[in-house]
DNA sequence: CGATCCCGCCAACGA
DNA sequence: TCGTTGGCGGGATCG
């Protein structure tokens, strides 16, 4: 219909003729001229934005503003040329011509990638809580003439973005680019966590040395062993609030392409050069998941799910097609254009700062920290598993429902129907409070306190539905804090090895380069150096102390197995289960693991903690760890209270959070203050988390966890966009020859290279610039054999 | 001819 | 059973 308003007669005509029907049996509604008519039709273009209030002005606006500059340009001139041009053409045609066919709409017209740019200029980047955000898939497919299933392709990857979420059937909410920072955060997080930089790098290094092992199963096997450990848990890595609905609405297992997405989105973010090749991209992802090899067809496949997921992701502006000179020849490959994430490690704060932060949730990085080492638990929880079954086979089989009841909460946000949240957005309350696992994560970073991690089981309660087992983590303050939902067999495993989850040390480990980094430790070796060392982590093992070299490090890293220890020890974990089981019957099991971060959700208002609830809330944890360490929370509230500091907010995070940002999240209201200045968004995991804690009868009504005990404020590199890309090193070269590479990054990638003590292989290098943001230049991977060349297509 | 990837069958789910 | 989702891969296009 809007089409139809907008649309001449004449157009419509046109379109409607018999010629086109004949040339494409199926559809009379692609049929339609969508394309076409924005951009020709004189008045308004109308299919593209019926509906939304935004023009597409608008909507360049937005990309252009979220994209850098080349992007940006290079976005216009895509949707200029070739889809105002090349439609109009053919509608000129068509008008002229009638007659002749001619032009079905070709096939690239009907590209996703269109389709996706058509799509996305329906809804603004950053949408206001205020405005409907609400997609309905059938509309939109109708408007945008092309059938549900193309709607799903596109809506699956923006999923895995959480830029838009499942309501309810044929629903979905817009979310827009609010959630994003937080989303790659999170995702170069668990990507790291992973390893993926050295499975990538694995993966290269065996085609340079056998370059033709086409059967794939060498390298594959290769793969699997050093990778496979890793190949980690399928996990969606969702955001807070959301996910829940989401889930609710949407069981189905799979979510392979939201979760390939993801996968894929980490893997630039966690690569050096940020470009991937399809191939490196489809072994690695199929390796994960698969213990089988991975014959041709299967290969095959992924490429071609990698391509939906690229085109989406390219209209995004976060990718941009490239091709990658090998010596045999130019392969696919992305480069990712989206902006610089920063890594947990990057940022270094005070850890008393840190501690305060946490407890609200604003901007920090830390989040990841803990995630990590949920991830690597899993992870190597997965391992063992492995080891101890031999044989792979099926993926779960498990009933879920026990194990995983045990981690799992449902929030009680995720009862409310979507609707109330909205409406409670505003308000201070959220309470979502999947469960917290208690995870021994990272202490704080720098300083001496850390907190650990912190993670507590939360409770469960009522809360009906909760799936597989989420797993809260605390988050940071940056507030990223997510909880996992480990897929039934996953979450079997981890139940069954809960102690050796709980020992990880992974995370410590992590923590610990932060720590050092902080201190302006320029270069450091990147969690996934030492990974590869280990490459075939034993989970069990993981690591221990003696490594780190820092004392302080060090110190996180014992603190992080003693606290472990404990809550092994602890009854938490029992308490969690046995509610978890409670639960069960009533909860609803996510097949796939997600990882949910908490950040965002609002927090309530009492947010702020006082210094002395933080004060009580490490103490609390401590106790409730009973581990060893327990007082080990360095920071009186005093403490805290100077650290409060207003310099989260500054980040471009912080940006991104801003309540306004946040939008449809559950997230209450961003009133929410914080303890001390900090305003801007936190996270309302702390307290939502007590709220929960307290409900659910963990800790007494007095007591108050800290969300996160981290925090950090991440001095993020005030671009948002993706600046500096040192890592093209190569020969990268991008479809446009935007810019010249420049050679600043050559050079910086050769100093890393050089200070990489590592040698050749993965490298990360940290650097804190003088003008106190610090950005990451991450490592960069070198192999040496191989030659990457990036060219325009 | 290889790189892309559209198209839609059909299974998995939920109501 | 039916509508919604979305895995999947044949085979058409593109370059």
């Amino acid at each position: 219909l809007s089409n139809e308003q907008y649309c001449f007669l004449p157009y419509r005509s046109v379109l409607k003729t018999p010629l086109k029907q004949a040339a494409t049996s199926h559809s009379v509604l692609t049929e339609i001229q969508p394309d076409c008519q924005p951009l020709t039709t004189p008045p308004k273009p109308k299919e593209v934005i019926p509906a939304d209030p935004w023009t597409p002005t608008s909507n360049l606006k937005i990309l252009i503003s979220a994209a850098s500059p080349e992007i940006r340009n290079r976005e216009q001139r895509k949707l200029s040329n070739s889809t105002s041009e090349v439609l109009q053409a053919k509608y000129c045609e068509h008008l002229s011509g009638d007659e002749y066919e001619k032009s079905q709409p070709s096939r690239k017209e009907k590209s996703l990638g269109l389709l996706c740019h058509k799509f996305l200029a329906r809804y603004p980047d950053y949408p206001s809580t205020a405005e409907n955000n609400y997609i309905c898939l059938d509309e939109v497919a109708e408007e945008l003439n092309v059938e549900r299933r193309r709607i799903y392709d596109i809506v699956n990857v923006l999923e895995s973005l959480h830029m838009v979420s499942r309501l309810a059937k044929n629903r979905y909410v817009w979310h827009g680019r609010h959630n994003l920072s937080k989303t790659l955060q999170a995702l170069k997080k668990v990507g790291e966590d992973n390893k993926y930089t050295q499975q990538i790098q694995m993966i290269k290094k065996r085609e340079y040395e056998h370059e033709f092992d086409f059967d794939g199963e060498r390298n594959e096997e290769m793969a699997r062993s050093l990778g496979s450990n890793e190949h980690s848990e399928m996990s969606f890595v969702e955001l807070p609030g959301m996910e829940f609905r989401a889930a609710s609405v949407n069981s189905r297992k799979d979510k392979s392409l939201r979760v390939m997405s993801q996968k894929f989105v980490m893997l630039f973010l966690v690569s050096t050069p940020q470009v991937v090749s399809l191939e490196v991209a489809a072994k690695i992802l199929i390796g994960e998941d698969q213990l089988e090899d991975l014959d041709k067809s299967k290969f095959k496949t992924k490429i071609r799910r990698l391509y939906d997921i690229a085109n989406v992701l390219s209209s995004l502006g976060l990718i941009k097609k490239v091709h990658v000179a090998e010596e045999r020849g130019r392969k696919p490959a992305f480069k990712w254009t989206g902006p610089e994430v920063l890594t947990d490690s990057q940022e270094t704060i005070p850890s008393k700062e840190q501690c305060s932060k946490n407890l609200f949730p604003s901007r920090g990085k830390q989040n990841f920290t803990r995630h990590p080492s949920l991830i690597k638990l899993v992870r190597s929880i997965e391992n063992d598993r492995r080891k101890i079954q031999s044989a792979p086979t099926s993926p779960v089989k498990i009933s879920a429902s026990t194990d995983q009841n045990l981690l799992a909460f449902p929030s009680k946000m995720a009862q409310v129907p979507p609707m109330a949240k909205h409406q409670l957005e505003g308000q201070s309350n959220n309470l979502f409070s999947p469960e917290v696992v208690p995870k021994p994560d990272l202490p704080c970073t720098a300083a001496p306190s850390q907190q650990p991690a912190l993670t507590q089981p939360l409770g469960a309660g009522p809360l009906s539905h909760s799936p597989v087992s989420p797993v809260m983590l605390p988050q940071t303050p940056s507030g990223v804090s997510y909880a996992i939902y480990l897929h039934p067999s996953q979450a079997h495993t981890v139940t069954t090895y809960s102690p050796s989850f709980m020992l990880q040390p992974l995370p410590c480990a992590n923590v610990t380069e932060i720590k050092s980094t902080n201190s302006k430790v320029l270069n450091r070796i990147t969690t996934a150096e030492g990974d590869s060392q280990i490459a075939t982590d034993v989970p069990t093992k993981a690591f221990t102390a003696k490594e780190r070299p820092t004392t302080k490090s060090e110190t996180s890293s014992q603190q992080c197995l003693k606290r472990s220890q404990a809550l092994q020890d602890s009854n938490l974990i029992k308490r969690c289960r046995s509610d978890g089981e409670s639960l069960d019957s009533s909860l609803t099991f996510f097949p796939s693991g997600y990882l949910i971060p908490l950040t965002q959700c609002t927090h309530g208002n009492k947010a702020g903690f006082s210094n002395k609830e933080k004060a009580g809330i490490c103490s609390l944890q401590h106790t409730t760890y009973s581990s060893p360490i327990a007082g080990v929370i360095p920071v009186t509230a005093s403490e805290l209270k100077a650290v409060n500091i207003p310099a989260f907010h500054i980040t471009p995070l912080n940006i991104m959070l801003s309540p306004t940002s946040i939008g449809a999240a559950p997230v209450l209201s961003n009133t929410c203050l914080n303890s001390g200045n900090t305003s801007s968004t936190q996270n309302p995991s702390s307290s939502v988390l007590n709220f929960a804690l307290q409900h659910v009868g963990l800790i007494s009504a007095g007591v108050q966890v800290p969300a996160n005990p981290v925090l950090q404020h991440v001095p993020v590199s005030s671009q948002p966009e993706n600046v500096s890309h040192s890592s093209e090193n190569r020969n990268l070269q991008e479809e446009k020859p935007s810019v010249p590479k420049e050679s600043q990054e050559s050079q910086i990638v050769t100093e890393n290279f050089f200070r990489t003590p590592g040698g050749p292989n993965t490298v990360s290098s940290l650097s804190a610039n003088s003008d106190g943001t610090n950005r990451t230049s991450q490592g960069t991977l070198y192999i040496p054999q191989r030659k990457l060349e990036v060219s325009e297509d």
